[in-house]
DNA sequence: ACAATATCCTGCGAGC
DNA sequence: TGCTCGCAGGATATTG
């Protein structure tokens, strides 16, 4: 399931691949990511951005299988594949991208300690892990990357805010920071679908300490991984390691 | 302002 | 072997 780590990895893969080419007639001068939206931006200031939500892939130079969506083709012959099998991913051409900057939250990667405590203090009552999750406070955390910040910070996803001392606060963000970059830097979680920009999987999943880990010992503790329902999504976590 | 639930969709795996 | 059923979740809409 695409999260920030999975688009991160198609947009720098994407980068060097199709910087330079034209597409529908326009030259791409930047590959940008937004939270979990891909921009392809043009020299004109329009872009083609595209969500790939749960199952969507981006391959450059793919083959066409019945789960195609869409393919983007450049000037010169090379192509980039959309395949989405639950089909709940969409692209679509803008003239700007001021929408979508106005729409989502701050990146968690360019935040720092005083901007995240000011945002996260109007939030008093709210959930952290829905929270982390609420692409309108901070875009790019999905089910997979909220739940592993959260063990990696001992912070149990049921905690409120306003009940975060000061130095849990800094550990959430230190954590959502060294989680979502070594993620990068492991293509991401490959799941099920996810696919980098050449078709590969990501290579994070087998660092996962919490996600769909059920019934497994905590790495730390020894004692049994738990997974509990929280507006709708399942939520993993070391009862031991993260108190409520 | 929050929580819970349904909705979209398809593939997969568990259980019988 | 083959069937049904529940589950996976990003984002949004709706209801409480």
């Amino acid at each position: 399931m695409p999260e920030l780590p999975e688009v991160e990895t198609i947009r720098q893969q994407l980068a060097k691949s199709i910087i330079g080419k034209k597409l529908q007639g326009k030259e791409i001068v930047r590959v940008r990511r937004r939270g979990k939206i891909l921009i392809i931006g043009f020299r004109d200031g329009q872009a083609v951005i595209i969500h790939p939500k749960m199952t969507g892939q981006l391959i450059f130079e793919g083959s066409v299988s019945k789960h195609t969506r869409h393919i983007f083709r450049f000037e010169g012959g090379t192509k980039l594949i959309f395949n989405d099998i639950r089909k709940f991913g969409w692209w679509k051409k803008v003239e700007n991208t001021k929408k979508i900057e106005k729409e989502l939250g701050v990146e968690p990667l360019k935040i720092n300690k005083k901007t995240f405590k000011n945002i996260l203090s109007r939030r008093q009552n709210a959930r952290i892990k829905p929270l982390l999750m609420d692409q309108k406070f901070i875009a790019g955390i999905g089910n997979i990357y909220s739940d592993e910040i959260l063990y990696a910070a001992k912070i149990h996803p049921l905690r409120k805010v306003m009940t975060l001392s000061s130095k849990e606060i800094e550990r959430v963000l230190r954590n959502t920071k060294k989680i979502l970059k070594s993620a990068i830097s492991h293509q991401g979680s490959s799941i099920r679908n996810f696919r980098d920009a050449f078709g590969r999987k990501g290579n994070f999943a087998r660092f996962h300490k919490v996600y769909q880990k059920e019934g497994q010992k905590c790495t730390r503790c020894g004692n049994r991984i738990k997974r509990l329902k929280l507006g709708g999504r399942s939520a993993h976590y070391c009862p031991k390691c993260q108190k409520i």
